[in-house]
DNA sequence: GATGAATGAGATTTCATTCAT
DNA sequence: GATGAATGAAATCTCATTCAT
């Protein structure tokens, strides 16, 4: 219903939205540091202070990108249930057709972590991985408990680790396109089988 | 000899250190965005123009940190041999000691992964990660023979994780420095060791 | 009527006065430029967009504030008759107290006197001006009849001077308070007697 | 020798005269309000920086417009001796063929007139009035003594009202053509002439 | 090599003004 | 009438970078 468009200033939601579109177009595009309000601006018609006004800076506008993103994607890929990585997997294969979004998460990640006191970037960012890790953790202990995740490494550790193998294989694919994400995330989901299911798979191939 | 310091270069290749020492510190203090050439210049006695003199841009600048810690680094922590994670493992617990080398990493490599045409940084971080695949992949594949690393995932593709799973902890951590990333490292380790030494490992405990 | 504030309008323009006292107040506190809408706003407890509103434009305000203070005036300094210039000089007696009053003159008559095209402003410091030219030019002339005043120059030409050195004095006596304007006047008033009125002057000191 | 362009960034002040010129042309065309720096800025093909560094402030670069031309004007039209009143009926007259230049004039000095605290062209406009009126006083008393203008009337004053005429005539003039300022000032002069020229005159005639 | 001046690009701030409710 | 949101114009600030010496 966010998006529909009604209810007071009706409009400006969807301008935001707009304006988030451009920008990430742009950003593919031209890459950060040449994404600037003007070129933004000038996309949608309008005038950098318009875009100023709505989202306060240009920092800010980058992480309402992230965050429209982020809730987009939640809604399109829902975390599965058990030792589903279906969804992950994915999403991951979704990413590579949006290199320029894929770059900007990785971006605004690495700035709010290199941020030296709290920014807005650095609280969405913290949260963010502490929100997935939670998920992931809860997830893989449920699947440890239901056998099919190996049980000998805590679940919060192969949670974290899999949230940074995909961010690090993000990179990785970002700076050489025969990096192979979806399939280096497969071995890694085979890392984690438990020996039985890993036998199995060993025999059944 | 280009740390020997003698010579006729010898004061420039010393002022060349002294910078980055003091972009370093500066970086870890007030973060990527907020360390400007004046500052940097003001910190060393120069000017601005002197700096841009030496190292050609902010961005070039950037790179000359990276590159020269990634040197540092590789003499400090030289790789060792086999199933051996321990050099990686000091690495990284290294790491915890320089948070703002580690956001630079973690920054510049992002930045140069979402450069839309090819840049010095592009190329360095590409070649870099190259390196590195093929040097872990040469040692796990030996270590798959000897049997102390598991062989039914392809050496490269524990590379490529390790390395991600290095990056993607560090973004982690900085955000949040509950995360330990030694120890996260860790379970990585163990998720690849064979059936045969966990048996062991689980025995042992 | 105007000012009797009954009526339905009464509360409008009760606001409108109280607005333009209030800009007054703020306009001699922190001068032209520094003199926002949102300051003004704020002081009556109202928006800007109320004011504007109320009076079109930022600087449609300041013009109402101008014809206000010339109705006030008019009615407290009514041009004497003959060589009375009793009314003048009591005027620029009055307006040393209120140097932001007089300074807002001053800024909006050469503002005005600069804008290229026809505005408001431009049009209504016009028409004062040729109004008051031609009060005083009548009122001179009929003291030149009388005899009081020097006939050797056109009536026409002393008033112009009056006015001309009348809003010259209150430059400089705002760029520096040590300027008498009230001499001054009296001085240029001394200027314009017959020579048989300055004879007996003169034989009277 | 000032504008000979030469020693070090000889070309920076022939580029900083260029504004000054362009800037005075746009604003008799366009107005105060709407002398914009980036419309000088276009004129001068130069970016609005650029003007920013080279004079710190569009009220800067306007007050260095003023200051510019009181210096070309006090070369091209220096104050006479004695009774003469030449050079300032030739300043007058020459006046009216740059109604910009003197709308500047007349804005400025009544904005700094009006600013609140010290500022530069507050400054600049009180030294400026208070030069102009001692260098009057001492030549009228000059005149004085030699018998070619009025003694009963001190010089101190006379120059005062000479001045605010001036200015208050410049005013009357931008906003009605139809004003003669030099008629008027000649008028102005006959007012300060002693009676016995003024009897000489009056029998000459 | 080194530096201060010059320069432009871009973000941000500050306003007045217009729009939608 | 009144107001908050939206909007654009313009000034200003902060940088990196280039130029002249």
């Amino acid at each position: 219903m966010a998006g529909t468009a009604r209810g007071p200033y009706a409009k400006t939601e969807q301008f935001r939205l707009d304006v988030l579109d451009a920008a990430l177009r742009i950003l593919a595009e031209r890459g950060f540091d040449a994404t600037t309000l003007q070129i933004i601006a000038d996309e949608v018609g309008r005038s950098k202070a318009g875009l100023l006004h709505h989202f306060g800076s240009r920092e800010a506008l980058m992480l309402a990108i992230v965050r429209h993103r982020d809730d987009v994607n939640r809604r399109a890929f829902p975390a599965g249930a058990g030792d589903d990585f279906g969804a992950t997997l994915d999403l991951v294969t979704h990413n590579t057709t949006v290199p320029g979004l894929v770059a900007l998460f990785s971006i605004t990640a690495a700035l709010a972590a290199g941020d030296p006191d709290d920014t807005d970037r650095r609280a969405y960012f913290r949260e963010r991985y502490e929100r997935n890790r939670a998920g992931f953790t809860r997830r893989l202990a449920e699947a440890q408990t239901a056998g099919t995740v190996r049980d000998d490494i805590p679940a919060a550790d192969i949670a974290s680790l899999l949230l940074a193998a995909m961010d690090g294989l993000q990179i990785q694919w970002l700076l050489d396109d025969g990096i192979d994400m979806a399939a280096q995330l497969s071995s890694f989901i085979r890392l984690v089988q438990p020996a039985d299911a890993r036998t199995q798979h060993a025999r059944g191939a």
